[in-house]
DNA sequence: CGAAATTCCCTGACGGTCCGAATTCATTCG
DNA sequence: CGAATGAATTCGGACCGTCAGGGAATTTCG
């Protein structure tokens, strides 16, 4: 059976397609007695109103074909104060939804959840009074609750690993599958004992991802030297000094910029004696090599598949929630040894 | 001036409202020369397409036709003969494909590439012939090369991590939270020595995932005992023996439901003294616990990526390939303790 | 040279909207 | 009492950009 539309129903009614059309969308000009007939058929029938549909059809009548743009929240929830690299990341993706957003025919609006925002309760009376079903939210600290909104009104994307409340799609970078690359990278240069630190939080909300694909990476990658990952509450200069003495990682992978000074503190040349990779180019001054976390595309994506979900109706919680990965990209730098440099040690005997 | 519209284009330009339109979308309907005007013309008349409205009309003419929208292809490249769990697991993967097109009003037609199969080249043609544009590739042994089709005509997912050649999006299952989720799952049973064996080339194929997760897991966890994993080229009954013995862990993963008889030859009550998990439950008989890799669902959100992608003229090699992952399922079984029951041996001093 | 394939463009139909016109029915006024 | 006014409802026309199918003109091939 064909999907219904509103002249079919109109002929089964016997009405004209105008009066399913202004009864559907409650306009006075249509007896109450028959709107309540009208929209009781089209529920037997199955028919359902695309607001997007309407929305573009109603300024494309009206207004001669003046540009008419879908919009798109962009939800940010903020407890407590931002670092400064949280708002670089969450201004690049915002950046990547908005460029693609603007490209498919929306336009794109900021809300702020929290103390320095709006309640949740507002944001939902906002979004429904401004007609705006498609959301994108921002990464957030620890793991929101957003399920007081009113979902069945909104398809929504959590641009992070994972939300529970409610189980939404999600898009985020591969962190995993970054790190593998970047080892191989660094393994193809003649790095040989690569050494990772890191600050358990930052790595526990991926779930150990970046640490997850060292350590097997560590077993698997040929003629390595392991070295175990600093994983601390908080990096500081002794800490870190300590165990880059100890192990003497040939190159060191982190977050934090400042840990270069701290290894030429130790007699470190970079490139030369050690490397240096950041694990996220948002956190530095482009003088050091880095992963590209393409937090522009993963924007992009976001856009596209609430764009997508709003064309095709679908909105709601979804049955099944999926999680859209895109790989980072590593930025080449001074810090690093191009392809190609003999090894600090030829091996004597290589077997390849 | 009132802004133009394609019409009022149209009659200035001598030319019918649908050569404008398809004209403006480059359709190759239209003669390149006739485009390059209609362009120059449009830009001169400041007429802007509006993506939403073509996204939107483009939805309304296609959801209006016949229940049929056209035909996917499931190819299958098949180099060497298949295991039959291979078989069940590409089965199981082709029904959910299938069922989730027959949702959307779309048909399946199976493909074998290979010895037993069609040569690419014919595949080709044949698919050229046949009007099929989506195509979702089951997974492959190794790393397939389907470069030499013609791209541009189709629009294509591939139901594994990760393809090169060419680079196109993937769907998959995310082994790495799925290992997270059980560990977590028979940590709060109260195991604390977990144990994994696998055949290298299984979690190879998936970067490691497997054990990377294992890990990582076995750090974070508190009060884990760390027992290595088993990774062997190929798991006997002597290797996995030798290993259980000397590591006594008190819950086993792995692949092979046959382990269970070999534990038991050590002596092991299942589930009373020791835990069992099959990795996938499409190894099973049904008699232990497993991972349900929702290949139904993954097969599913496949085959709604390239419809998707077909209901948007998508065509060609995405520019930056994504992966879209849904994380697994414990399906219990009689190899687990269930939940709550008092550990082996009460914690002398638990703290939590 | 005739038949078949290809290239290129057009007509017709479509869904949901807005606006003006048409229809019905009650009320008012000469 | 008949006609005019007005309010309450419903309908028809025109419109946007798209798609499916058709047809004329050109090229290719037997």
């Amino acid at each position: 059976m064909p999907a219904p539309t509103l002249r079919s129903l109109a002929r089964e009614l016997g009405l004209s397609r105008t009066t399913l059309s202004d009864a559907l969308r409650g306009s006075p000009r249509v007896k109450a007695e028959t709107v309540a007939r009208v929209r009781a058929a089209a529920k037997a029938a199955g028919y359902e109103r695309n607001p997007l549909t309407g929305a573009v059809m109603s300024q494309l009548r009206r207004s001669r074909g003046q540009q008419f743009r879908g919009v798109l929240a962009v939800i940010e929830i903020i407890e407590q104060p931002q670092t400064s690299f949280g708002v670089r990341y969450n201004e690049s993706l915002a950046a990547g939804i908005a460029a693609r957003a603007n490209d498919l025919g929306f336009k794109v609006e900021r809300f702020i959840v929290g103390p320095n925002g709006v309640k949740l309760g507002r944001l939902d009376t906002i979004l429904h009074t401004r007609g705006i079903q498609g959301l994108i939210l921002l990464p957030a600290v620890g793991f929101p609750d957003l399920s007081e909104l009113s979902w069945h009104r909104y398809t929504a994307v959590y641009a992070d690993y994972f939300i529970d409340h409610p189980p939404l799609h999600c898009v985020c970078s591969d962190h995993y599958r970054s790190m593998v690359a970047l080892l191989h990278e660094l393994h193809a240069r003649g790095y040989r004992r690569p050494g990772l630190f890191m600050e358990i939080a930052l790595d526990e909300r991926l779930q150990f991802r970046w640490e997850g694909a060292f350590l097997a990476l560590q077993k698997y990658l040929p003629g390595i030297t392991e070295v175990p990952a600093l994983q601390v509450r908080e990096v500081t200069r002794e800490t870190f000094t300590e165990w880059f003495k100890r192990y003497d990682p040939d190159v060191v992978m982190g977050h934090f910029p400042v840990a270069m000074d701290w290894m030429k503190a130790c007699g470190a040349k970079l490139p030369k004696s050690h490397g240096f990779v950041c694990l996220n180019s948002l956190r530095t001054a482009g003088d050091c090599a880095a992963v590209d976390l393409r937090t522009g595309l993963l924007g992009a994506r976001a856009a596209e598949l609430v764009i997508g979900q709003l064309l095709h109706n679908e909105f709601g919680v979804p049955e099944q929630p999926s999680l859209t990965t895109i790989p980072a990209k590593l930025i080449d730098g001074p810090t690093l040894r191009p392809m190609g440099t003999p090894k600090a040690k030829a091996p004597a005997n290589a077997k390849t």
